[in-house]
DNA sequence: CTTCGCGCTCTTTTT
DNA sequence: GAGCGCGAAG
């Protein structure tokens, strides 16, 4: 297979790539910083590995972090090798996937060995939030002293320290972990019982399967000849202890990933991982990718700036032979309302700019990035009136919604009949007259007689304490599901899709709430059930719930639409834009510390910047506000807190970066701080924690809200974050609106 | 027994 | 702003 696409293959990569791609078998690692074409090797290794060392497809297993990650991969090699050596197609046999996804698939096939069925359901973080809540509402957990939250986060920590309930009972020290220990181990057995798993599961599943059927493992062993894994960095111990176990027999692990990029420490990841990769694969090579081809030098260098703060680090630089191209541009605004105007303003600034040049921008060059999703808001308001188009990725997931996930939980249990917690979801919505006293008779039936609780449903006539009436409506429910249950057997699944929605009677309710984009979103459900049954012959309910369930926003992203796209720092991992706004670049906020942060969360922080910085290809703009409102938590309430600059400005090597002139803020107040702007952490901010918003807000004064319009205060009550006020707008009438929320602008 | 309405809480990042 | 839990109304 030499010839001439086996030099291409080689021939379009730099030195180290070549090396790396073209490395003989056995353990290896690259480390390849921001922009290294890192994602490249990764194909091109996969098809040198078909092309030239003739591996089948089907013997290769590829780990990306994300979803769309995995599709463009799986694109790119068709694009590449559309066959393979063995004339084998690769979408018939190659692996491309998330750890989740990958180890769900894996589940699939063998959940009967672990005592669960084909159809187990996956349950997001509210289905096990609810869940727990349940069970802490069961052993009569005091809330005050154990937020089911905080229950949650423990037994979630513990199960990725592969810690099982009874383990973790063992090594429990105060009265606290006791309580711990016995809601986790009630939460596993409820799993169990509803035929679910949580996320965690996903990963830990595979694991004991391996462990318990050692032949299961073989068949796997020797299947997966090669596995690649992308974001190596970001790995937790049982994603890790997966991959060794798949490994184990050939060790062709090829793993790439760049430590400066870690950045999901807080939820287990170790970036251990690509430090220790070396003494767990003595024999390994290492390969280091330190060309950039993304990013201009100015940008390049300022990014190293900082990151070079951490400690915590393999020492590299990256550089590139691009030009020095535009300073980084720090932008300074009065507060968060001003920055947003800003970055609207550098927006149209660019893109008139740079009209009638040799090149022409569009929205879809823009990524404006944010440490909280709550920052979103402002910059999506201030768009709005602008007439930009944008796209949010993240903050409330599709998948997420309400009225998605009613729908879905109607699936769900239709194709998981011992859901229980799907079930509760919707037995009474819409509401049929079944309340919380006919459950908990039902849930002691199930209980007692150890059926699930659907079942207990459709025995509701041997409950002598439920009344006809109830028992009536418990059945006609039973009746419907069951109904369903069969008919997805008979129908295609869009028509069944279809036919349930419309049975449950949601998107009429919804209709007659007016609550039309609601509406939307189940038809947009409905929309991808066609799609996803027009992509596979055998696309089924699971399939899709399966799917779903894994899916997260940056996977439905859709970078070919023309749009400014408004997100995390998180999510804008893998990608990358012509222009990058970093905002909110403020002591306290990003970094983002909390009380009882460590130097190792700060250096999180930093290499989150880091990461930030290295999407942006052409230009890079840093933005921070000197005063902006954030609910705290304290009893202050809502407060316009002034903010130090960011620390990592104060890092930034200013060579590379230059101050540019803003507009002053209009319509809203100033918060003129003694000595103009700051910059750099010596000179003292005068404390304006105490000074709080409420001196603005009186009786009488006009307002003006992002939905409702103007507005004339009525009243005002309440203290602190509960201050609430009475307005009576121009348009909707008289409303209460919390302020703290309200986002609301006093004229 | 169910439904309605009010008050409380939530904000770090996500599979 | 929105979901959830709790107490009172129907």
């Amino acid at each position: 297979m030499s010839g001439k696409k086996y030099d291409y293959l080689l021939e379009t990569l730099n030195a180290a790539q070549r090396q790396a791609v073209a490395s003989s078998a056995g353990p290896i690692l690259v480390l390849s910083g921001a922009g290294s074409g890192k994602t490249r090797v990764l194909t091109y290794r996969i098809a040198y590995l078909i092309e030239r060392g003739g591996i089948r497809a089907d013997n290769i297993l590829a780990v990306t972090f994300t979803n769309k990650a995995a599709q463009e991969m799986q694109e790119r090699l068709s694009r590449l090798v559309p066959y393979g050596a063995s004339r084998f197609n690769y979408h018939d046999g190659l692996w491309v996937g998330t750890f989740h996804s990958i180890c769900a698939r894996i589940l699939r096939l063998h959940a009967d060995r672990l005592g669960f069925s084909r159809q187990f359901s996956i349950y997001d973080s509210e289905d096990q939030l609810g869940l727990i809540r349940q069970i802490v509402a069961e052993l009569n957990v005091p809330t005050d002293k154990l937020s089911p939250g905080a229950i949650h986060h423990r037994i979630s920590r513990a199960k990725n320290g592969l810690q099982t309930a009874s383990q973790f009972a063992e090594a429990s020290g105060d009265f606290r972990d006791e309580i711990i220990a016995r809601v986790y181990a009630l939460y596993q057995q409820r799993l169990r019982e509803n035929n679910a798993m949580d996320f965690d599961d996903l990963l830990i599943y595979p694991l004991e399967l391996f462990r318990q059927h050692t032949e299961i493992l073989a068949n796997y062993t020797q299947r997966f000849r090669h596995i690649l894994v992308d974001e190596f960095q970001d790995t937790n111990r049982t994603q890790y202890l997966f991959l060794r176990a798949l490994a184990a027999r050939d060790r062709n692990v090829f793993a790439v990933g760049d430590d400066d990029q870690s950045i999901y420490r807080w939820r287990g990841a170790e970036v251990r991982n690509i430090l220790d990769f070396e003494q767990d694969f003595p024999d390994c090579k290492v390969f280091r990718l330190e060309q950039n081809y993304r990013s201009t030098r100015n940008i390049l260098e300022a990014a190293h700036s900082v990151i070079v703060k951490n400690h915590q680090r393999l020492p590299k630089k990256l550089w590139t032979e691009r030009e020095a191209g535009e300073p980084v541009a720090l932008l300074e605004a009065e507060n968060e309302f001003h920055e947003a105007q800003i970055i609207l303003d550098k927006i149209t600034e660019e893109i008139s700019h740079h009209n009638g040049g040799t090149s022409s921008r569009s929205f879809r060059d823009f990524a404006i990035l944010y440490r909280t999703n709550a920052q979103s808001r402002v910059i999506e308001d201030t768009l709005r009136r602008a007439g930009i188009p944008y796209v949010i990725v993240g903050g409330l997931r599709f998948y997420e919604r309400k009225e998605v996930k009613d729908v879905l939980a109607y699936m769900r249990l239709a194709a998981n009949p011992a859901d229980a917690v799907s079930l509760r979801r919707i037995i009474n919505y819409p509401l049929r007259g079944i309340g919380e006293t006919t459950i908990k008779k039902l849930e002691e039936f199930a209980r007692v007689n150890n059926l699930t609780l659907l079942k207990a449903l459709g025995g509701v006539g041997e409950i002598p304490t439920i009344k006809a009436g109830s028992r009536d409506k418990v059945l006609a429910f039973y009746n419907f599901i069951d109904r369903y249950a069969s008919l997805k057997n008979q129908l295609s699944l869009l028509e069944w899709a279809n036919a349930l929605v419309d049975a449950t009677g949601i998107v009429r309710l919804l209709k007659s709430e007016n609550a039309l984009e609601r509406v939307e979103n189940i038809n947009e459900v409905l929309r991808s059930i066609h799609e996803y049954a027009g992509q596979f012959r055998d696309a089924t309910i699971e399939g899709y719930l399966e799917r779903v369930s894994l899916i997260t926003d940056i996977d439905r992203w859709d970078e070919k639409s023309n749009a400014v796209t408004l997100m995390t720092l998180h999510s804008a991992k893998g990608l990358e834009f012509p222009i990058i706004f970093i905002s909110g670049l403020e002591e306290g906020l990003f970094p983002l510390i909390r009380t009882g942060d460590v130097d190792s969360d700060l250096e999180e922080e930093r290499r989150l910047f880091y990461v930030g910085t290295t999407r942006a290809k052409e230009k890079l703009f840093l933005s921070y506000a000197a005063t902006r409102s954030r609910f705290t938590g304290n009893a202050k309430g809502l407060t316009y807190n002034n903010n130090l600059p960011s620390r990592f400005l104060a890092e930034l090597d200013q060579r590379f970066v230059q101050r540019e002139s803003v507009r002053r803020p209009r319509a809203f107040e100033t918060h003129e701080a003694e000595g103009g702007k700051y910059f750099g952490h010596e000179q003292a901010m005068p404390d304006y924690e105490n000074e709080s918003q409420e001196n603005e807000i009186q009786i009488g004064k006009m307002v003006k809200h992002p939905q409702f319009g103007l507005g004339e205060i009525l009243a005002v009550d309440g203290k602190g974050e509960n201050l609430k006020l009475t307005i009576a707008f121009e348009k909707v009438g008289t409303k209460k609106i919390l302020v703290q929320y309200g986002n609301l602008q006093i004229l």
